[in-house]
DNA sequence: ATATTTTATTAGATGAACCTAAATATTATA
DNA sequence: TATAATATTTAGGTTCATCTAATAAAATAT
C-alpha cells in the first residue's frame, strides 16, 4: 500500500513524463512538489525500491508498469471527485484541484464504485480532460477548439482553456457546460467569429477567442 | 492546524469522557486508539502543549473547550459524510465508518458547507446520532425505542439499535428507513408486539424485539 | 580539452508517530 | 502499613518525509 505521498510523487512523475513518454529531473520534479531535489532522490530511491518508477542515477526518472497503474487510479478517482465537485456541489473550477487533492487519496473501493454509479460514469472530468477506467486504459478522444473545426462539425464540450472567473461566467451565461453539444454552424472569414448552435435549440456567436477556448470531442 | 492522529485522538478521548464528563485513563485511550500505551503518553503530551486537553500525570485527560471544539468539528464531519453515503451512494449501515473515518478528516471548509447543503442540513446521522452544528452546538433530541414509548405518539425513525444485515435488510423490505414518519397505533399486551403506521399510509405489526430496536425522536 | 556551471546525490539532522523495555507512581490487597 | 499488582510514564530506538550543506556527475562554455 502506498502512502499519500508516494501517491503524489508518482502521479507528477506520470504527468511530467506526459503518460511515460519521457523522464523526468529531479530539479523538475521538486519544483512540481514544492520540495528540495534532496527530498526528491530520497523518494526516488523509496519508489524504485518498490518498483513503482524505472531509475538510473542521473538520469532521471518514468514511472514502471506497476507504477503508471497505479498513477491512474489516482488520476481517476482525482476526475471522478472532480465531477462530484461540479455537478452535485456546484464547485467553480478554480476552486476544484485543491479539494480533490485531497479526495483521490481515499482508500475505500467500494466508495469509489458507488460514487462513479452516482455520477453516471462520467468519461470526462469537468475540465475536459478523459478519465481513466478501472483497469487504467484512457479513452483518449481528440479534443479540438472549436476554432480549429470545420463549418458544420457537431461535438460535445468536453473542456475549456484557462479558466478566468469571466469567461466561466460567460459560458455559464449562454448555456455552454460540460456535456453541451454544439455544432458549428458558420464561421465568419474577416476576423474568425463562429455561429454555434447549442442543444440543437438557440445559436449564437462566439468571438474568436472564445472559439479558442472551448474543446470539443467528436459526439 | 491538527494532524489526522491528533483529530483522531481527541475525538476518542471525547467519546470516552463521554461528551468531557469525566476524565479518560491512558490504557483505554490506547486500546480505542489500538496503539501502545506509552504512544498515548506521548500524544496526550503533545495534545496538552496545544491546550488541546486537560491534562495531569497519572490523573488521566479531558478535552479542553478548545479541543471539545476540535472535536465536535470531526465528529459533525463524520456524521454529515455518513448521511452522503447512505443517502446518496446506498451504503449499509456497517460500512459506513470505516469510510467515513477517512472522509472525515478532508480540510475544506467549502466542501462541507455545500454538502452539507446538498444534504438538506441534516440533523441525524444514519445511525440516529445528532449532528453538531457549525458552532458545535448539539441538538440533544430524546431517541426512545418504541418498545418504551405509549401508544399514539408519532415520531421519525432517528436510527436503530445494533445493525445486523439481516435486520436492515427486513427494515428496508418494510419501507422503514431514517427520517420515516411512524405512528404507534397499539401494542399487544400479551407479547409486546406493536401495530405501526408508516408514513401515514400503511399500518403493519411489528415484533417486540424489532419494536425495541427502531428509535423514535418526536417530529 | 579543460574549466565552469548546472544538476543530482549523499551525509547528517529534524519532527511526527510509533515501538519495546525499563522505571516509577498509584491503587489494591494481604 | 507494607507489599503486590496495575497503570502510567520515561528512555531509547525505528520509519517516513522532510530539511541544509557538502560532494559528485553531467552539460556547457571557453
Amino acid at each position: 500500500m502506498l502512502s499519500f505521498v508516494e501517491e503524489n510523487y508518482l502521479k507528477a512523475i506520470y504527468h511530467l513524463s506526459e503518460a511515460g513518454k519521457r523522464s523526468v529531473n529531479t530539479n523538475t520534479l521538486a519544483e512540481e512538489m514544492k520540495t528540495a531535489p534532496a527530498s526528491v532522490s530520497d523518494m526516488i530511491k523509496r519508489l524504485s525500491e518498490k518498483k513503482m518508477v524505472d531509475y538510473q542515477k542521473y538520469r532521471g526518472v518514468n514511472v514502471s508498469e506497476k507504477g503508471k497503474i497505479q498513477a491512474l487510479h489516482v488520476i481517476r478517482q482525482h476526475r471522478v471527485w472532480k465531477v462530484f465537485l461540479v455537478e452535485k456541489l456546484n464547485f467553480q473550477w478554480d476552486q476544484l484541484d485543491e479539494v480533490a487533492e485531497q479526495l483521490e487519496h481515499i482508500k475505500s473501493p467500494l466508495l469509489f464504485q458507488r460514487l462513479d454509479e452516482f455520477l453516471g460514469f462520467p468519461k470526462f472530468d469537468p475540465h475536459g480532460d478523459p478519465i481513466p477506467d478501472e483497469n487504467g486504459q484512457l479513452t483518449e478522444k481528440r479534443k479540438d477548439p472549436i476554432a480549429q473545426l470545420p463549418v458544420g462539425t457537431a461535438g460535445i464540450v468536453v473542456g475549456v482553456n484557462g479558466s478566468s472567473a469571466s469567461f466561466l461566467k460567460y459560458l455559464d451565461k449562454v448555456g455552454i457546460s460540460i456535456g453541451t453539444r454544439l455544432q458549428i454552424m458558420d464561421r465568419m472569414e474577416f476576423d474568425g467569429s463562429v455561429d454555434v448552435t447549442i442543444d440543437g435549440k438557440k445559436t449564437i456567436t462566439i468571438s474568436p477567442t472564445v472559439a479558442e477556448n472551448i474543446l470539443l470531442s467528436e459526439a
